[in-house]
RNA sequence: AGCCCCAUAGUGUAGUGGUUAGCACCUCAGGCUCUGAAUCUGAAGACUCCAGUUCGAAUCUGGAUGGGGCUGCCA
């Protein structure tokens, strides 16, 4: 750390392309401002589940400190016993660290600075900076004015700096009623911004905070708890989302405050940026719980849940939310992302990480007529077409198959080329089949399709050259395994939804599948490519040797699906065209 | 209504006085292919407006317009 700071021959653009905050961060290097250090945090409450937009902030305040050589706190802000518990901060922890964001052994809680808080709040009071109001809540809220009208002086506002710690300490030692008394910022009733009109900076809870217990009666408020924490802690740059910018005046307020008292030595900054909104989503704490409370979802880790815990159920990478949290960048401007940019960055990350199987959703059965009865081939199948070091495996190929109903069509639109009566197309990685017969019962429903194949087509591929137009994913009924199947898709059916209203009811279709015999060997949680249909994960808590429960993480892209929507309409019913 | 913040293709972002205004996702067309995947090539697509400063403005200044935030003893 002790380089020589020769910064004037510093080159002047090397920030180009830098979002705000590491411009910043740049230039405050630049200048030695804290003595060149770079310290940043995560401060959750843990009250709740962190969701994709925590995130964002997670993978930021983390990112910063690494890539300036800083150090990342990870810091609960529980001044609100009312609501928080340890479960959460076990959950928070799970999640940050999941995501990569790693804080060593800087683990705090602002509870652990509740003396040095209310020995600062005593500073403040001598100061004549703070006094006691006995004003209750409905009167605060009358007297502190409108947006546009000022506030007025508490009548308390003027008490004695004596009477005031008098009666902070007999607040504290609990010689109040609930809600009868808080200590006040005394600051100014006639700001424009509201949060300066004097205030709140402790009120009377009697309530058992999950981790002090009973020790107190009386805590702090965010306005009061935050800037000092971060104080504290040294923190250098604290990034936090738009909508605390309003407190930023407060924020400052306090530390300079305490700065001029000398009860405090450093001062951090706040700066705001622009949370994470993603379409099809939602992240409001009250509109998701409606979904848990409703059962619409299993749990606030349901997979198709925006939470990091429903994310990581699902099984969407860690790196894919970092690559894609990186794509989205940092700005003020709010931002609404397409989720599709997520769905991109995971099917990405996946299509190098997961290993490829066979695996059949709806099941049709084929029937090779040349086939022998009783024979069984191994065949070797490569376990990642683009990555030999990942070995092969064997997958069992007999007379009677299964493959996808959709990849069979009696009568099949022009552009479909797949199986179809008397068309050769190639089964993956097996043989050469060529439809000759379809068998129906008597209401026309297809019951099983008749092939022949080509013994000389073994692999895949014909000696002759010869060409086939389609490649299909098959199983061999016998062999095949059946597993619990649940298919995720987008939890609401419009791009900015409100909640409940526009759920989507078919966001979980959970159906019995089939897949290859070698599935039985996977551990939970790894991820794979069933081919041709989507990328899925192995449930990390329900997933057993005995019942396979997999996750649809996300489908694989799929063109045909588009083609298919172009083309004019199949005259079944009379459907009204919409447009 | 008062104060604060924001404004570049559909979306997200780069651009820091002279650029054919760059990139990614999306969309469309095509090539390749033992996954209608991946990949490759190409196309379409943007500086909110009005003034001012300047030889020259997406960029600087002023105003307008549009969007967002703020009236918890929540964070």
């Amino acid at each position: 750390m002790k380089t020589s700071n020769n910064i004037s021959d510093k080159p002047e653009k090397d920030d180009f392309g830098l979002d705000f905050i590491r411009k910043i961060i740049v230039e405050d290097i630049r200048t030695n401002k804290n003595e060149g250090r770079v310290h940043t945090r995560f401060p959750p409450e843990p009250n709740g589940w962190m969701h994709i937009g925590h995130a964002m902030a997670i993978y930021l305040s983390y990112s910063v400190a690494q890539e300036y050589n800083g150090l990342f706190n990870l810091r609960f802000d529980d001044t609100d016993p009312s609501k928080e518990s340890m479960d959460y901060v076990e959950a928070i922890k799970e999640d940050v660290q999941w995501l990569g964001a790693e804080w060593e052994d800087r683990l705090y809680f602002a509870s652990d600075y509740f003396e040095k808080l209310y020995e600062f709040a005593v500073a403040l009071i001598k100061a004549g900076k703070a006094f006691i109001c006995d004003l209750s809540v409905e009167e605060i809220r009358e007297q502190r004015g409108t947006l546009t009208e000022p506030g007025v002086n508490s009548p308390y506002r003027n008490r004695s700096a004596e009477e005031n710690f008098d009666f902070f300490t007999r607040m504290r030692e609990g010689e109040f009623e609930d809600g009868s008394k808080v200590l006040r910022a005394k600051i100014d009733m006639t700001s424009p911004n509201l949060l300066m009109r004097d205030p709140i900076m402790y009120r009377i809870k009697r309530v058992s905070h999950y981790r002090t217990g009973t020790e107190w009666i009386i805590y702090p408020s965010y306005d009061f708890t935050h800037g000092e924490s971060d104080a504290i802690e040294g923190i250098t740059h604290s990034l936090c989302s738009l909508e605390f910018e309003t407190h930023r005046p407060l924020y400052d307020w306090f530390i300079d405050e305490l700065l001029a008292l000398g009860t405090l030595k450093h001062k951090p900054r706040q700066i705001e940026f622009s949370r994470l909104n993603v379409t099809y989503t939602i992240t409001s704490k009250r509109r998701l719980l409606e979904l848990v409370k409703g059962e619409y979802v299993s749990g606030w880790d349901d997979p198709r849940m925006p939470t990091i815990a429903g994310m990581r159920k699902r099984g969407f990478p860690a790196s894919a939310i970092r690559t894609f949290l990186g794509r989205v960048g940092v700005t003020k401007r709010e931002k609404n992302i397409d989720v599709g940019l997520l769905e991109a960055c995971v099917r990405d990350e996946l299509d190098k990480e997961a290993n490829r199987v066979l695996a059949v959703l709806n099941p049709l059965r084929v029937v090779i007529t040349n086939y022998p009865e009783d024979q069984v081939e191994h065949l070797e199948i490569p376990n990642h077409p683009k990555d030999e070091s990942r070995g092969t495996r064997k997958v069992p190929f007999s007379r009677v198959l299964y493959i996808e109903q959709e990849d069979f069509m009696e009568d099949p639109p022009k552009k479909f080329y797949r199986l179809t009566p008397g068309r050769e197309v190639r089964l993956r990685n097996a043989y050469f089949i060529t439809c000759t017969d379809v068998k129906k019962d008597e209401s026309g429903k297809i019951l099983e399709v008749h092939c022949t194949y080509d013994p000389n087509t073994r692999g895949g591929s014909s000696p002759d050259g010869r060409k086939v137009k389609a490649t299909i994913h098959w199983l061999s009924r016998d062999h095949a395994l059946k597993a619990e199947i649940r298919l995720y898709d987008r939890l609401f059916n419009r791009e900015d939804p409100l909640g409940l209203l526009d759920y989507n009811s078919d966001s979980l279709k959970s159906i019995i599948g089939y897949v290859e015999p070698s599935l039985k060997e996977a551990k939970p949680a790894t991820h794979y490519q069933f081919e041709r249909v989507g990328y899925f994960f192995a449930d990390p808590e329900e997933f057993t040797k005995k019942k396979l429960v997999i996750n649809r993480t996300i489908t694989l892209r799929d063109t045909w699906a588009r083609i298919k929507k172009q083309l004019p309409q199949p005259k079944k019913k009379k459907q009204k065209i919409k447009k």
